[in-house]
DNA sequence: CATGAATGAGTCTTCATTCAT
DNA sequence: GATGAATGAAGACTCATTCAT
């Protein structure tokens, strides 16, 4: 008999103690082991060697290798959205230029935290589910990007939703291209002034100013 | 079992008509197989009875698989590479508007020219090696661009590989967007309306018009 | 991506020498194994071992395990169903129960000429497409028979088919019992007696003589 | 790992009356699992999980998985020897042609008053340990056959207990074949009568009248 | 006594690579 | 040069069994 639909969800719920430890750890020993040996030599032994449990305990709560590598992309993922969405919060009602560059300053900040996790999980993401998962965060990312241009105090941003896209995507390249070291020391100095700048000058030309904005629906 | 030091480049020059031959049907084949079952299920094998060889003649040609890999990889980054530079030699001496959308228009073409092939080969590019070659491609873009934005008719850059690299990223990452069905249709649908308007908007931020430039330099 | 309906297929047909040696091999050592440790130990690398090949080389053969144990139980059933066609075609025009006798002695001296092997693939039968294999044999073998019994000199048999495939099932019964060390000694002793005594009474059972038969007809 | 000295017995005997409900769910679960799963998925976690108990509470009552499988198949063959044993009892010095019919009815009666159930015990009775009850059962079972035969009220069976074994043997081929989908409609349609006249034919064959018998025995 | 988390040996299967033909 | 059979290390995953809680 054949298997069903291989799920990418956990496998179960820890209801005991160690569980929870067990989990944890895996989730650790994932990173640790993507980061230091890349995502082939990943292996479901070495994670489980290096976690401190053994590969059944693995399996008790994923139901395959793919199962886990998505779980801990999904949590890094979750980070960096929910660090994104504190960020626009907080900028509701600003002026679009320090928006801009409160937003830049976010994202960079939550992907480069951690930039071995940040570069070793690409390469989960390009695989068989990973492209789901980053959908949603970045569809979670694009709503709370619009949401504050759409704020924005001194401008009135045409389509905040199509803005905010082309302006994650464009954060989400230059920060690929600086974690997977192809990025020149040059740039990489003034990266997150450069990214303010570009997105400053993107965002204002997509916008009307408020003034006028009243002004046309006055008249 | 795995060598060491394992060679990336190809074991030698098809001299002959027929090598030229078989190492075309790789390349082929091995774009095909990459497209249609992925990275993983991309075997020797299976390369090697697409192109209508045995494996034994793959081996003639490439050191180990990721050379081929290598191989398709680069000849691929070669062909953006070339389609850019062609683009901006080409707006030599034009206003710098022109240049943004012009070369929004060649990346974007030779990326999607064969999206398929393109998204298979990110999987590729995250091999080890592959990042070597698209530093090295990128390094190429950006020379070209940098050229190209030092040439501007209307406006003096003041720093045209660090204005060109960001830029590229910027590309990059919209396009990665796409190949990966991250993009919602909206975006997709003025794509190169919104990256022409982008970059032009970024390259006129860090530039200062010619007149004034020859003003200050006049003083 | 999953694989396809996994097939019970032999994977490729030999084309060198010693493919075929191999694939020879592969069914001995199969069958030996299965003899001495059973199904449950009856795991490829065991076999590949014991046929002097490597694990590699058995699934160049056969795309799985089972694929293969198939393929073992296919060939000695089509060997039994064979023997018992031979026996039925030298029978056809005979007396009734000179056809039992020799249905009974075929029968047995098929299944009890290598026991040990016999008895093994009844494991190997009652795995998945194991029954079909089975059912394919039995058809075969009904046919064989029914075509005997309507040509028998003495009788004229009702309902061919039915019976015999009732006489099979008999003969199944008793040499099931017999290699599953199920059968006294008294009864194994006599076995082929008492099977034709047993057949020869139930086919006459189903019959009416020709000469009664005829008289019917002409009425 | 395994231990090598397997004990097949119940580990202790449900003294309290939660025990015999744990041990009777855990029989009921076994059974659902082996007919719904079949034998290979049939594990010990699952068996536990559908009687509602642990792991733990299954070893509890049996020392291992085999002795749980071999106890759920002794109780089905118990259960089968008993109806058996009751029928033959039954007609103890009826004629034989009645006997017959009686015998195949009460078998098939309680083959298939389950046949999921039935069938998949056929892959537990091929398990070590399981030839061994099968033939207690049969054995049983021949006991009660021969001692019905000799108590033939018109004929007198020459070898009873050789005579009963061989007709069980048939009886349980066919049962076999019904349960595996080996068997054509039309003969499953009327098996009853077509065993129940296939004994009787035998029978006969192996007995002598009752009066001849007696006249014989006088002179 | 019950629970269920942990264990890890053992399965099947794949695939890069070699080398005799 | 070409072929493709053979190799065997390595990976994912399962499951009977134990034992701390």
């Amino acid at each position: 008999m054949r298997k069903d639909p291989p799920a990418l969800k956990p496998r179960k719920l820890p209801v005991q103690a160690r569980s929870a430890t067990t989990v944890e750890a895996l989730h650790a020993a994932t990173i640790q082991v993507l980061t230091q040996q890349g995502l082939a030599r990943c292996t479901t032994t070495r994670i489980a060697a290096r976690a401190g449990a053994s590969v059944g305990s693995l399996y008790q709560y994923y139901p395959n290798r793919d199962a886990l590598l998505a779980a801990v992309l999904a949590r890094k993922l979750s980070g960096v959205s929910a660090a994104v969405d504190l960020a626009c919060r907080a900028q509701q009602g600003q002026p679009i230029a320090q928006m801009a560059v409160a937003l830049t300053r976010a994202f960079l900040a939550a992907k480069l935290h951690n930039p071995d996790e940040s570069k070793a999980l690409y390469a989960v993401a390009a695989q068989r589910g990973g492209a789901a998962l980053i959908a949603q965060a970045q569809a979670s990312m694009v709503v709370s990007i619009a949401t504050m241009l759409a704020s924005a105090a001194d401008v009135h941003v045409a389509n905040p939703a199509v803005t905010a896209e082309v302006a994650l995507n464009t954060l989400v390249g230059s920060v690929r291209a600086l974690l997977e070291g192809l990025m020149s020391p040059e740039v990489a100095a003034t990266l997150e002034t450069q990214l303010g700048a570009l997105l400053t000058a993107y965002f204002q030309t997509h916008a009307v100013a408020r003034a006028a904005a009243s002004a046309l629906a006055r008249e």
